[in-house]
DNA sequence: AAGATCTGCGGGAACGATTCTGCAATCATG
DNA sequence: CATGATTGCAGAATCGTTCCCGCAGATCTT
């Protein structure tokens, strides 16, 4: 109703005939108010459409109203991390809380300095966040884990990657593969390290002589192109290759093609991140759904918990993931 | 030093034997103070390691300390607009200022209510947004030009999309190309109308029948697959297909793959949005980079500086573009 | 040389929300 | 019915910063 001009407690104090006090306890459900009362000013809060004011909220509470959100290095062109990170925005908008970027403006030093609490996804080995958050007692959210414990007012969000694989291959298999090759995101995160543990233990089990290549969150066309030609390039040659890093399952097909191998008759292709592309592909590429973005949501839901009740933790949730078969994954039809 | 902690500017204050005001007058730069004791007050603060408390400052100077961007709906997975988002924030965080999403969590009078500004990108025409900010007064950036006219808190970021088709069907009519098809995104932004009428007066310019098809921003892969069919089968025949919505030249590159047509020598294909994806493509897809992240910075700046001067609008700034030829434009080696 | 202006700095009042404490009035208890 | 516990609400302090004044002393004006 009022509209432009900001409407302050003290002005429903008014309204309503009560002291601020009284306001405050019946907007917050704290404190004792009558339910008479309660109903009474918050009726009066709608009608005069009132909102706090967040920067006067957080000067009291001696919050900063805001959570920082940690990435991996050079990782924005990747729609995996576009859609974690609108996740977590989501989520933390909601509790009328910002997010701060913290591995492009600040150094994380800064960052925790200026936020209740922080989400960290894809933590690489050894990086200095984790212990620099727990010795601050800043909640800290991860979505994977990383390779250091985390504290009491800390939780990790993950998602079962080596099943994931196991799912993927078997799948593949019963398609026809019988030598898949493995191009991975390296074994520096968690993430990596899961694939590949699923990888090797496929090959154990189907005694198959694993075949696998190393590429960068940020390879560029060129190596995507050269780490594929090499896998290619084994003896006996791989009838499949999964494929790890965002969008590098274009440049597979491109490699293959250089083979006059077409993907999913004579080469089986898969990714472990699916994205809009994957089903524009010629073929559409079998994928692993990783639903970052409700990641990011329940990361955030998990800090904004530890930052209410510090010392909750150490949290855990599993996230579910979802195989996506499309025609990159054949059958086979090669005729050897 | 101090480290966890927060240091206040009154510690800084009894440290260095002054007053509240002459530290705030010291740091700030405002007010009057000598240089004597600004450098005394100044050493004292970077050894007692200040940080001014957001929360603090943004209730006294009734602000919010944040920025709303509005985002197109349903662009999530699109890596131009996540470019955008992190070149706003990291500007924005430049200034101590978060960053809120608006199309995702708030309504955008809501949004209004607890942002000191706005970023906006591809306003679809008619979006109440504009109007509902200009009477409000609260300062606006656009990237790219909406349809209505913004006031003198408001300010626009924009490429001339128009030139860069120009350029683009240029190039292609260097490799041969005489009969360009455009899958546009449509006539209801101002970059679609841009791109249209670019390629409209081309075809007019170089007496060529236009054959043109539109497509959402979040067109689905199939969608993609019978727009392109669609253009490919109009007689005669396109010599390339210029595609404008982010990704859809891959499935640009399957159509073509069904009418079998090798694209960069059959067909050329070119994107009007450039990606990591376009470099590993099969061909290596000729795409014109609009510097997304470098448009996110620079709307941010403005739209902090419309904050700190309302009325020193209309603001208006160009952004350059690039065209990046790769195999897919050719040349064509049509035997006909 | 007397008044006017300027410089350097401190006092105090906001900004708006959240407690902590205090004080009546009501209720329970034996 | 006297004592104590509980309920419903108000007053006031507080978070850290900014900014309007005010006041000396120095400098400038005619």
């Amino acid at each position: 109703m009022q509209g432009s001009s900001s409407v302050t407690i003290l002005d429903i104090a008014r309204e309503a005939k009560v002291s601020r006090t009284t306001v405050s306890a019946a907007l917050s459900s704290t404190g004792r108010v009558s339910m008479a009362t309660r109903n009474h000013v918050r009726a009066v809060a709608t009608k005069l459409g009132y909102a706090p004011n967040q920067a006067a909220r957080n000067l009291r509470r001696s919050r900063t109203g805001a959570i920082g959100l940690h990435l991996p290095d050079q990782v924005t062109g990747l729609a995996y991390y576009m859609e974690f990170t609108f996740g977590v925005v989501d989520r933390a908008n909601e509790d009328d809380v910002a997010v701060v970027l913290s591995s492009l403006a600040h150094s994380t030093a800064l960052a925790a300095k200026i936020t209740d609490g922080m989400v960290a996804v894809d933590l690489i080995d050894g990086d200095p966040l984790i212990g620099d958050l727990m010795s601050r007692k800043i909640p800290l959210a991860t979505g994977e884990h990383g390779n250091q414990a985390v504290g009491t007012n800390a939780g990790t969000v993950w998602s079962d990657h080596r099943a994931s694989m196991l799912e993927l291959l078997d799948h593949l298999h019963s398609q026809g593969c019988r030598r898949p090759a493995f191009l991975g995101p390296g074994q520096s995160s968690d993430w990596g390290r899961s694939l590949h543990r699923g990888y090797e233990d496929w090959c154990a089990k189907h005694a198959v002589q694993p075949n696998a290549g190393d590429l960068a969150f940020n390879a560029t066309a060129s190596e995507v192109r050269e780490e594929s030609l090499h896998l290619l390039r084994a003896d006996p040659r791989p009838d499949a290759i999964v494929c790890a890093p965002d969008g590098s399952a274009i440049g597979v097909l491109t490699a293959a093609a250089e083979y006059s191998l077409t993907p999913g008759r004579d080469i089986l292709v898969a990714s472990c991140v699916d994205s809009p592309v994957m089903q524009m592909a010629n073929p559409p590429i079998t994928a692993i759904e990783l639903d970052p973005r409700g990641m990011g949501r329940r990361c955030a839901d998990m800090v904004l918990r530890l930052i209410q009740e510090p010392g909750a933790g150490p949290l855990e949730e599993k996230h579910p993931t979802t195989l996506k078969i499309r025609a990159s994954s054949g059958p086979i039809r090669s005729n050897r």
